[in-house]
DNA sequence: AATGGCGCCCATTCA
DNA sequence: GGGCGCCATT
């Protein structure tokens, strides 16, 4: 037992985790402290011993391409499928369970999962019936309150005997109605995928205790961001065996925003007072530098259990931190890093990683890349699966599946435009609504409703039937084909191919993009794992990194929060500015404060060997009430809190600037103050200063750092030569 | 009912 | 910057 070549390769710590098996457990990995290797060796170490057969496991991991890797890397040292193991995202296991119990809750199995954007628009129509103003109280609005509702596990009912005023009592309407409506619609939004079950698991304990029995083993990868639904899931499977192993880093907790709650991880011991805590602070990933100046970062929080990582790795090169005139300066700034490392180093492209707090920061970087003929490749921001044409086409297949899904079906119902405009549509509310049926039924009877002319009942007709006759097609035809079927018969990309705008050009791309992905969905799947409805669920939990080709030689453009997770040799960390990041809600609130300091935590704890950190004094901004303005910067609070010695400091003057600051920036100013003061403490040496050497001539001061050793200067020369050189050995003239 | 123009409004982060 | 709703025109 002890022999299993799942104990290989591990350290002491590491292997306390895997092998102990007797009760719940706590694993706190620091950062980079080898919790992967851990969790694999743990379910492949389960089954190997016998401990668990595949059948008898959960393992709930962050992303699904991190649940396939686990799953296949443990198949092939096991040299043994492990079909019937429960391993994916919360999300992806709760909408299994919920394809198994639908009927218990009024639904099918063919339920559609909501995006926000369909719950906006469902709160949009439930609100125009409702005769309310959207213009005063938007449907962007309430889906925010619903969600952070349900978030907080409060149903229509506990919401509306909280609400206090005129507003929050009117969201309790829409909210009931809201509900209502989703079950007609035989829907789930997000939120519902981690509630509904356990309203299942309260509502029929016999099917809670069926799944207790199965899962006789739990494992919970990134535990510090699960929210209370995702806690209680846990806390119910888990029950009777009492076997979990919840694994987390409560410095790396980043979605408290969607009600990820910190206390999960903080608390666990309360929940499990038998439990084992293993800590593994030995960190692989970073040089000593990194890691130092990243524990001293996250040293000013508090809400923490605490850990010491340390590392056996080299020192390292010094975080380099560059302060560049605005957001054009830093692009160029970025790709001068990125020319260096690549053509110097010899790095590949692949191994860097630029990291922005906001996707918005994206649209600079790429524009200079592109210029620089730079390879790259940008996770998340405006998603594939988000664009008008493949929402027509997905709009399409849902109505399918679900013939109750409302939303997509007035979606499609006048797109491509075949004569059924708002006052028909009304006309078939209406009867829907004196009738009692949905949508869908109130188009099949058409024939019935007298308000609408012949001529418009024809084409309903016609609509209807097409749609029925594709149904009647689902059980025999692949998805694909039936996908190929819509797009051909209500000519969807038709009317993008006798275009020449570049933008239907790249419409019709992406339609056959979508096409190929389906076709390879038909062919990677068989029997119930192939259908389209199946198909529509994992395009729904796809993650932005599911879509990441780590191989693909280019620079990766993503959010910090898309980077939590994976590790790159290069890292760059743009828009280190205070207001950006962190971000301005945050700086009035402890708690958001912190989770900003663990996010660059993250993005810090990412870097393998090299980390640039940048920012820039001025920014133009488009969103928020100062549409198009230019902000005057100061660095981020924590570069500041990066002790000196770990940090070399350059300055891109190209394009000077003078720092003045209106009056409502007075904190900052003070905060601008202590920076420089800071950086060049009693030092005659201040960047951007011109000095004379005997050798080299004149040149002007990019960088002081000061350390043991004295005052590191970088100097440029006149020749464009760059020197670092020691102050005082140096024997400078100032000028 | 369809189409094109104009003005308004964004929570930042994500499944 | 861009998506969406409203309005005027055909
Ligand atoms: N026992 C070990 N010996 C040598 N290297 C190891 C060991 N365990 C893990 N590593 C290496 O450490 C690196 C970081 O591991 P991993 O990606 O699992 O980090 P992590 O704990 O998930 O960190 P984070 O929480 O920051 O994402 C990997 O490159 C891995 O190969």
């Amino acid at each position: 037992m002890a022999s299993s070549k799942f104990l290989q390769e591990l350290n002491t710590s590491q292997r306390e985790a895997v092998e102990y098996l007797d009760g719940p457990m706590l694993v706190l990995a620091g950062a980079g402290s080898g919790k992967t290797r851990v969790l694999i060796s743990k379910l492949g170490y389960l089954i190997d011993i016998g401990f668990a057969q595949p059948h008898e496991i959960l393992a709930v991991t962050f992303t699904n391409k991190a649940a396939n890797e686990m799953k296949q890397r443990v198949e092939k040292l096991l040299k043994r499928g492990l079909d019937g193991l429960w391993i994916g995202t919360f999300h992806s296991i709760c909408a299994r369970i919920l394809r198994i119990e639908a009927r218990h809750l009024g639904y099918t199995s063919d339920f559609t999962i909501y995006d926000v954007d369909d719950q906006i628009r469902l709160i949009q129509q439930l609100m125009v019936g409702m005769n309310m103003d959207t213009s005063v109280l938007k449907p962007r609005q309430v889906q925010y309150v619903i969600s952070q509702s349900k978030n907080k596990l409060l149903g229509p009912k506990e919401f509306e005997e909280r609400a206090g005023d005129f507003t929050e009592r009117k969201i309790a309407q829409i909210y009931w109605e809201y509900e209502v409506a989703m079950r007609r619609n035989n829907a789930f939004d997000f939120d519902d995928l981690l509630i509904k079950p356990l309203e299942i698991f309260t509502q029929y304990p016999e099917i809670l205790e069926k799944y207790q029995n199965k899962f006789k083993y739990v494992l919970v990868d990134e535990y510090q961001d699960t929210n209370r639904a995702q806690y209680y899931f846990i806390k119910y499977l888990s029950a009777t065996h009492r076997h979990v192993c919840v694994v987390g880093d409560e410095d790396q907790s980043i979605y408290r925003w969607r009600g990820a709650d910190i206390d999960n991880i903080l608390n666990f011991e309360k929940d499990y007072p038998e439990c084992k805590i293993v800590r593994l602070e030995q960190n692989y990933r970073s040089t000593k530098i990194i890691l130092d100046a990243a524990n001293a970062v996250v040293a000013n929080n508090t809400r923490r259990l605490g850990k010491t990582l340390w590392s056996e790795n080299k020192h390292g090169a010094q975080i380099e931190v560059y302060s560049t005139a605005d957001e054009n300066a830093e692009a160029h700034q970025v790709t001068e890093i990125i020319h260096n490392e690549v053509q110097q180093k010899g790095r590949n492209y692949n191994e860097i990683a630029v990291l922005y707090r906001t996707n918005a920061q994206s649209r600079a970087l790429e524009d200079r890349f592109r210029r620089k003929n730079i390879p790259y490749i940008i996770v998340g921001g405006t998603k594939f699966y988000e664009r008008k044409e493949i929402k027509d086409v997905l709009a399409y297949l849902r109505v399918l599946v679900n013939p109750r899904d409302s939303v997509a079906l007035r979606r499609i119902i006048n797109f491509p435009t075949r004569g059924i405009g708002p006052a028909t549509l009304q006309k078939l509310e209406d009867y829907a609504f004196l009738h009692k049926v949905g949508l869908y039924q109130a188009l099949l009877e058409v024939n019935e409703n007298e308000a609408i002319p012949l001529s418009i009942k024809n084409k309903i007709i016609e609509f209807i039937e097409t749609l029925e006759d594709l149904r009647e097609k689902l059980t025999q035809l692949s998805a694909y084909e039936i996908a190929r079927e819509v797009v051909d018969t209500f000519r969807l990309s038709a009317q993008y191919s006798h275009s020449d705008l570049l933008e239907d050009q790249a419409r019709l791309e992406n339609i056959n993009e979508l096409l190929n992905s389906i076709a390879e969905f038909s062919e990677r799947n068989s029997g119930p794992e192939a259908t389209l409805q199946k198909y529509l669920e994992d395009v729904s939990l796809i993650t932005d990194i599911d879509r990441w080709d780590p191989s693909f030689s280019a620079v990766t453009l993503m959010t910090l929060h898309s980077a939590k997770g994976l590790e790159f040799p290069v890292v760059i960390i743009t828009g280190n500015e205070d207001g950006l990041f962190p971000l301005f809600r945050s700086l009035s609130n402890d708690e958001e404060l912190e989770e900003e300091r663990r996010l660059f935590y993250v993005g810090m704890t990412r870097a393998k060997e090299n980390l640039y950190l940048l920012w820039a004094r001025q920014r133009r901004r488009f969103s928020g009430e100062n549409s198009g303005m230019s902000f005057r910067n100061t660095p981020s609070r924590f570069l500041l809190e990066i002790p000196a010695d770990f940090k070399s400091e350059f300055t891109d003057t190209s394009n000077e600037l003078e720092y003045s600051y209106d009056q409502s920036y007075s904190q900052q100013r003070q905060r601008m103050d202590d920076y420089v003061v800071d950086m060049v403490e009693e030092s005659q040496y201040k960047i951007g200063n011109w000095v004379k050497h005997p050798t080299f001539g004149k040149g002007q001061i990019l960088a002081v750092n000061r350390s043991r050793t004295g005052t590191k200067l970088t100097v440029v020369f006149e020749n464009k030569q760059i020197k670092k050189l020691i102050a005082e050995y140096a024997n400078l003239e100032l000028l």
